[in-house]
DNA sequence: AGCGAGCCGTAC
DNA sequence: GACGTACGGCTCGCTG
């Protein structure tokens, strides 16, 4: 038996929103339903009904599966009626069984609705359509009730039409980004919004037959694809992905706990720098938004009287000299960035959970072709930004360690594609890239009196390869160590290594590495002189995908496609993502009697922890078996952490040394 | 006014 | 069709 559910929220947020139905069907294993029905959460006996489905029936299958079962919790279930189920999300099933050349393609959408039209020949649009259009109403009276409240209170001043309709969006839709400059609203806009909260969905008419259309289009998808994963050969990757699915719930709901009072003194740091450089169009006057790409793009280009391509920040640099709008632009654009992707996004996200500031993210199992897990936390700047007033503004620090906790600690495996891809080559050829392998470990070499010496020559102790100085030399074979540039060309090598690695042309070099082609080729050249395996890997890809029409990663994930260019990375990158999925659910089942280990993120190579204060004897071996949890045996060289903590906050954190 | 494409900048 | 995988904010043109 299979249970469909769904559920329709007042809101987005993970640990808040509250459930107001349950749509649902039960399905039997000749995967025909023999009950569809809504179960009102207002309504107990509905409830029980639908529960007692949720405790009895061992496979739960949904559109997103993971926020439903935050619902569910937020609405006041049992953690154990949901920990112990088999998990089937529509989209992870999309992302096994549906040609890896369709997913790819532009026309290729993964939204419920999208997916039905394509695979089921449903089209459900119209229903969402009015769905919207009755939301979208309701928002746009509670948006008038809002400027007639603060005109109440003589607080809102009479603006001509495209002014009025420019600021009311402002104050309704951006309030986190332009509170400072609406001081005497704060107060009353916030009462407003208590007193006449935001429409949801709760609100709109068609809202049960539009859910119930959800279930039965996620029954389509899953009836026909579901006996697909068998054929497909796609079960270890399907049960990875579906084991991963608590321990992903249980991190979410763990978040990242926000100081507040420093993200608001780095907001006006940056909104005090800001106000001191415009972009001015010296030919009107006008002033220009960073975004505004074209319009600056055009006035580079007069005021460097240089044909440009782009408006990006290299063609801006490039132009510095000669153009006081790219210089403007230069200053501006990060502070833009910041103030407006990471700290209004993280105002408007910010939830008050006893007492603290907490923000959630949610981990998307379907996100990615290869099999990464995607979230809007996997890009926080890793470096500070310097501004010209000496400030600095240190994203990761404004995420610390959570009230009742001690630690964060980050366990980050360490060259984790490079390592695989070693493997690879290992896995083609029958041995191992040698220069790959001694990178990391004394790979065919002979222990002598507690040194390693390289087999062919026992008078050289082995030392791990500097990968990028050894492509830097195949490339330029008259320059080493002693050369005064050398940094410079080894940094070339290692820019080279990464993009070869990603597939890159000589012609992509030179333009990513502003070098000239024959450089580029030299260095391209001295990739595939440094690691003849990686070529022969690649090789290998170029004839396989022509005599069978799947290739599985390390982890036995198939990736159904004829692309070998894109391949060539997919199985790299789709090999670690399924070794962290494994390891997510080994260090779950390690920690569950353990409760003062949380997770707490956990972004492609790395998985970052909260700890409680723990006697430091046994944290520190507790910690050591989760490292060793999380180590990655392979043929020539193991995939192993590092360890990372900090007792403050993210940006602080320092090397875990085993002993504090 | 809502939507989506395109551009840009951030991560691994 | 040739450096991979993502996400979010902004602008602008299209649509009705």
């Amino acid at each position: 038996m299979y249970l469909i559910f769904d559920t329709e929220t007042d809101g987005l947020n993970i640990r808040t929103s509250k459930p107001f139905i349950v749509p649902y069907a039960v399905v039997d294993k000749n995967l025909n339903i023999v009950k569809i029905k809504i179960a009102h959460t207002n309504n107990d006996i509905e409830m029980q009904e639908f529960l007692q489905h949720l405790k009895d029936i061992p496979t739960i299958v949904g559109q997103n599966i993971k926020f439903d079962l935050h619902m569910m919790l937020n609405y006041g279930i049992d953690f154990n009626l949901i920990k112990d189920k088999n998990y089937i999300d529509i989209g992870v099933l999309a992302r096994l069984v549906v040609d890896h050349d369709v997913q790819t393609d532009k026309t290729f959408q993964m939204s419920l609705k999208k997916l039905a039209v394509r695979y089921l020949g449903v089209d459900s649009a119209n229903e969402e359509r009015q769905l919207k259009m009755e939301l979208s109403q309701l928002v746009m009276e509670h948006k008038a009730k809002m400027q007639q409240y603060f005109e109440s209170y003589n607080l809102w001043p009479k603006y001509n039409k495209t002014e009025n309709t420019k600021r009311i969006n402002e104050v309704y839709n951006n309030w986190n980004k332009v509170f400072h400059l609406y001081p005497q609203l704060a107060d009353k806009r916030r009462k407003f919004l208590k007193a006449y909260p935001e429409p949801t969905y709760a609100d709109v008419s068609n809202v049960e037959t539009y859910a119930l259309t959800d279930v039965k289009l996620t029954y389509g998808l899953f009836k026909l694809w579901y006996p697909e994963v068998v054929r497909k050969q796609q079960v270890p990757a399907f049960k990875r992905t579906s084991e991963a699915v608590i321990p992903l719930l249980l991190m979410e709901r763990q978040g990242f706990t926000v100081d507040v009072p420093r993200l608001m003194r780095d907001r006006k740091a940056i909104l005090r720098e800001w106000a001191k450089v415009k972009i001015i169009d010296p030919r009107t006057g006008e002033e220009l938004n960073i975004g505004q790409h074209a319009k600056l793009k055009e006035l580079y280009e007069y005021e460097s009287g240089m044909q440009l391509t782009c408006a990006d920040k290299d063609t801006r640099k490039s132009i510095e000299e000669k153009s006081p709008a790219a210089r403007a632009a230069n200053y501006i654009a990060k502070m833009e960035k910041y103030l407006s992707t990471y700290i209004t996004g993280i105002l408007n996200k910010l939830t008050e959970i006893d007492g603290e500031y907490k923000v959630f993210t949610q981990y998307n199992l379907a996100g990615t072709v290869t099999g990464r897990l995607s979230s809007d936390f996997q890009q926080f700047p890793r470096d500070p930004l310097e501004l010209r007033d000496g400030s600095l503004i240190d994203i990761r620090g404004w995420f610390i360690v959570p009230k009742d906790y001690k630690y964060m600690f980050f366990l980050d495996y360490s060259q984790m594609e490079l390592r695989l891809q070693c493997e690879w080559t290992n896995i083609i050829q029958g041995e191992p890239d040698l220069n790959l392998a001694r990178a990391f470990s004394p790979y065919q070499c002979s222990l002598i009196n507690g040194t390693y010496y390289l087999n062919e020559n026992l008078n050289e102790a082995w030392k791990p390869t500097d990968l990028h100085a050894l492509t830097a030399k195949h490339a330029f074979p008259n320059i080493d160590e002693s050369h005064p540039d050398w940094n410079h060309y080894r940094s070339l090598g290692k820019r080279t290594n990464f993009a070869v690695n990603y597939g890159a042309s000589p012609a992509a070099v030179a333009s990513a590495l502003n070098v000239p082609f024959k450089t580029a080729e030299d260095l391209v050249n001295g990739y595939r002189k440094a690691f003849p395996g990686a070529v022969a890997f690649a090789k290998w890809i170029r004839k396989r995908v022509w005599s069978i029409d799947n290739i599985p990663n390390l982890m036995f994930r198939r990736y159904y496609s004829r692309n070998s260019h894109q391949l060539l990375n997919w199985l790299v990158q789709g090999s670690g993502a399924d070794i962290l999925l494994e390891k997510l659910r080994k260090v779950y089942d390690y920690i569950q009697d353990k409760p003062h280990w949380q997770f707490m993120i956990s972004v492609h190579d790395e998985v970052g922890y909260v700890v409680k204060d723990i006697p430091q004897e046994q944290l520190a071996q507790e910690v050591k078996e989760i490292q060793k949890l999380m180590t990655h045996s392979m043929t020539a060289v193991d995939i192993i952490t590092d360890i990372e903590y900090s007792t403050t906050c993210w940006s602080d954190k320092k090397e875990w040394k085993n002993a504090l």
